[in-house]
DNA sequence: ATGGTCGAGTATCGA
């Protein structure tokens, strides 16, 4: 089972391209989070032609977060499940895809730290670990992926010291994330790969992909019986080139099935961290 | 990166 998160970052200027990625890439489910769309203006039909299936949590100019499943959508969500303080951006989707509990998000930016909206961002993760409590189990398959505006470690950063003082590497940003992560989950991309500089967004401005000044906050967390069988993960950076892209890559996870083992055979050997290295 | 760019929409704001 493939698995893919990407921001594309509006998905009305976006759309071809992530029509033509969804072609070679192949996944089985899509994360998909900045769609800046209202429900009515989701493109249904076009993910339909393409053999998906898709829920959509939008708002409008915005935010927005949906999910595409080559197999079914059940038990679906919008935003915090019920008891928890809701969100009035729409931020957060799950669903259950193939017996799989599916959830995007879109984690707010924070803007500057001590900003209202930096309080903001940290009670909303506070939020996402009582969602994980009231609609998972860690012990089923459940899947976390999106942009989470937070950079886990100094190795996600392309320069901690140029990054101090900034948001998405504050300490109570990084624990706030390590407590989501500490109700069952793994950082699937980190557990294969170590290195320092692996990024999956790069700031539009001043040609920062080219200069490789970007932070790894596209990430997938799977729960411990998924992440177990991990064949491989990747950050598809050839995504964030040429024409009109998004400045986010996508990040693609491929899982083996409940009664295989994860350890790389089906995929032919070994695979490396990220497409598109140059 | 304190912004050189995008995308919203049409003046600026958010990232």
């Amino acid at each position: 089972m493939r698995i893919a998160t990407w921001n594309v970052n509006s998905l009305k200027a976006r759309l071809g391209r992530v029509e033509q990625w969804l072609v070679e890439v192949a996944p089985d489910i899509v994360c998909l989070q900045e769609t800046k769309l209202a429900d009515d203006a989701f493109p249904t039909m076009a993910f339909a032609a393409l053999g998906y299936e898709a829920v959509h949590h939008g708002e409008g100019r915005w935010n927005g977060v949906a999910i595409l499943s080559r197999s079914g959508i059940d038990q679906v969500v919008d935003g915090f499940a019920p008891g928890i303080e809701p969100d009035d951006e729409a931020r957060l989707l799950s669903a259950t895809c193939e017996g799989v509990r599916v959830m995007t998000v879109y984690v707010p930016n924070g803007r500057a730290l001590g900003h209202p909206m930096y309080h903001h961002k940290l009670s909303w993760l506070a939020r996402l670990r009582l969602h994980l409590e009231t609609l998972a189990r860690p012990d089923e398959d459940v899947v976390l992926c999106g942009d989470f505006n937070v950079a886990p470690d100094d190795r996600d950063v392309w320069d901690p010291a140029a990054c101090h003082g900034g948001t998405h590497v504050s300490q109570a940003e990084r624990t706030a994330l390590a407590e989501v992560a500490r109700w069952g989950l793994v950082d699937v991309f980190r557990q294969r790969h170590q290195e320092h500089g692996l990024f999956s967004w790069w700031d539009y401005r001043a040609g920062n992909f080219h200069k490789h000044l970007g932070m790894r906050i596209d990430l997938v967390y799977a729960s411990r019986p998924l992440a177990d069988r991990l064949s491989w993960v990747l950050i598809d950076r050839n995504a964030r080139k040429g024409k009109l892209p998004s400045d986010h890559a996508p990040v693609v996870a491929e899982f083996a099935e409940p009664d295989a083992r994860g350890d790389g055979s089906r995929s032919g050997g070994q695979v490396g961290a990220q497409l598109g290295q140059t």
